[in-house]
DNA sequence: ATAATAATTGGATGAATGTCTAATAATTGA
DNA sequence: TCAATTATTAGACATTCATCCAATTATTAT
């Protein structure tokens, strides 16, 4: 078998938290609601999880990766670390969907962990920590003037606020409108 | 009496209740936390508010106030509209503080409801309501070139943008040169 | 002063929360 | 094949949750 039957069960748990985790938020997913998504026995989950905590850091991991391995997919399929952040802004294009429903899955995590969960935030913020080291790194590559750990942590900051501006209104022509401009914004930098 | 003593009881719920959605956020603070903070007795709550959701209908109402009165004040003592621009920035700095460690109370707020309490996040866009009209008036009699609407959601975006990574990275000097930044666009646009 | 109204008390409500346990079933490796 | 490990089940656990109530106390108008 490739793989396990409880390796099976584990990765359906942690997809199902991590959609319910986004769209509804950490706080308000109850493992309830986790347990009905799965369809996994209510007790089952303490098997592969010691706690609801430690369900987050799981479903944070497997977004590292699932994120990785898009940043390592643009890197093969362009050469120009240019085409490579516009890339980064088409991302945003291409989710303006669910980043109008539900707004970035990056962002609100954070933010609701900001608050008053500090050691999960710290595992959380690492999502931020990829997109910011591979985002200065390209903008490096490209030559921009100025420092690239600052203009990463700004074009970090860009797309946040545009994803949640979309979020709160339900914007997707903002959306669109605002990406475009940061696109003319990296063709210029 | 200028105010009656369950007016007193029923603000200090929103004051105290105000600062724990912002600390913790909305899901994350109970009933006990109120009561506990408050220092009011659990059942005379129902006798001011019907439900939590109530509460935060209030707490909302209020911070509609406050903002409110804010404005008024910029435009009293400025007659430059872009220098009341510039006093909306600036108001970013001087609470920098409380934002990186809480992030954006309205920032939060929305992104929280927006997720599943549709109802309750429409109270809480008013708020988003309350900005941008009036940036975008400002933006008017300012004479800019392009759509003052347009540019009034571009400003927020920016400023929310700024605030979720400063909160997230727990930043002030990312803050502070962003905010920089930001006051030099005004000034230019 | 007194009747009417408003505010407060303290405890009870049932439902939902995350977590755990002991027993059973399934799968695996020798 | 059979012992050992891993996975699943069903339910119970104490706690906390938001909500509500009946009784009591304060306050307000007349």
């Amino acid at each position: 078998m490739l793989q396990a039957k409880g390796e099976k069960t584990r990765n359906e748990i942690i997809e199902c938290a991590k959609n319910l985790f986004y769209h509804k938020g950490f706080e308000a997913t109850s493992f309830s609601d986790i347990v009905a998504a799965a369809q996994v026995n209510r007790g089952n989950i303490y098997h592969h999880f010691k706690s609801k905590d430690d369900i987050l850091r799981a479903v944070v991991d497997q977004r590292l990766q699932e994120f990785a391995a898009l940043l390592t997919g643009w890197e093969r399929r362009l050469s120009d670390p240019r085409e490579r952040l516009i890339a980064f802004v088409h991302m945003v294009v291409s989710r303006q969907d669910e980043l109008a429903r539900y707004g970035c899955p990056i962002g609100s995590l954070n933010t609701e962990l900001g608050k008053d969960r500090p050691l999960l935030q710290r595992e959380a913020r690492r999502l931020f920590d990829l997109f910011r080291d591979w985002l200065a790194r390209q903008l490096a590559l490209s030559g921009t003037a100025g420092n690239s750990q600052v203009l990463a942590l700004h074009l970090l900051g860009r797309a946040q606020g545009i994803a949640l501006i979309a979020h709160v209104y339900g914007d997707r022509t903002f959306l669109l409108r605002e990406t475009a401009e940061l696109e003319q914004w990296l063709r210029r930098v």
